[in-house]
DNA sequence: GCATTACGACTACGGATGTAAACATGAAGC
DNA sequence: GCTTCATGTTTACATCCGTAGTCGTAATGC
């Protein structure tokens, strides 16, 4: 049955996110191969990661399949729905939902770069039609 | 804008973000004036702001003047100082420090007004020189 | 003066998070 | 068959966060 697709807008922590990401870069991954991928830069042991994947499970994020004895695990949320909202977020909570002030923000913080400059006159340029 | 001594940049959470946004509308302010401005809006009580504004002096982000029996409060932390960080995390931790896909993702998400086109791209000119 | 009140300090408590060990179980080697 | 490894499941535990109640005490009303 087309499930209803109950959208669980389950917030992603920050650990998790890093094991998202992982999946978003490859997947399916096993969880060693997640670890392989995050431990190291985090410093984390497998069962740390075993733990995230298993929150992320109920969480909806991610999808297993198993494999034999073990599980594969794949990405359900879309690395654009995450930005998207977490962005969005943001703009709504510091700057009431306008996004210019964002930019300026950045803008006086020195964080954006020639090539964002650049990269954004073209999106612009884009919107405007 | 920095004192000399650099005080812990204490991360400030969601709650906390919302009694700041009240001070730095208007300072300084008493516990119950706070709450005025906030308690209806979030549904919280007294004692509630009580707690955030104890948390917020602990974390350095506000600063107690005392006023006969009670205080005043007022941020130590600035705003744009607030804003500024925490637009940096999320460019950093979603889009490793680059800004243009963020403003890519906003404008994918239709969360861009004409008002903030329009913003931006006198913001851009600016930069360009 | 004494009760009420206003206020800050301290305490509470459930849920989320970061981090991980213990446990169960099946596979794989020998 | 028994040991060992790989792997998911359960349990653990400290900290933070959201939300608030209680306590001690000074001000204030009468």
């Amino acid at each position: 049955m087309s499930t209803p697709e109950d959208k669980t807008p389950e917030r992603i922590s920050d650990a998790e996110h890093a094991v998202m990401e992982a999946l978003w870069q490859r997947s399916p991954l096993t969880a060693s191969e997640v670890c392989d991928e995050v431990c190291e830069k985090r410093g984390w042991s497998l069962a740390t990661v075993k733990t995230l994947l298993s929150r992320l499970v109920a969480k909806n994020a991610i999808a297993t399949e198993p494999d034999g004895r073990r599980f594969l695990y794949s990405p359900l949320l879309e690395r654009a729905d995450y930005t998207g909202s977490e962005s969005r977020r943001l703009v709504d909570r510091l700057f009431g939902g306008r996004a210019a002030p964002l930019f300026a923000q950045l803008a006086e913080a020195e964080a954006l770069t020639d090539d964002d400059i650049a990269e954004m006159e073209v999106l612009l340029k884009e919107l405007r039609k």
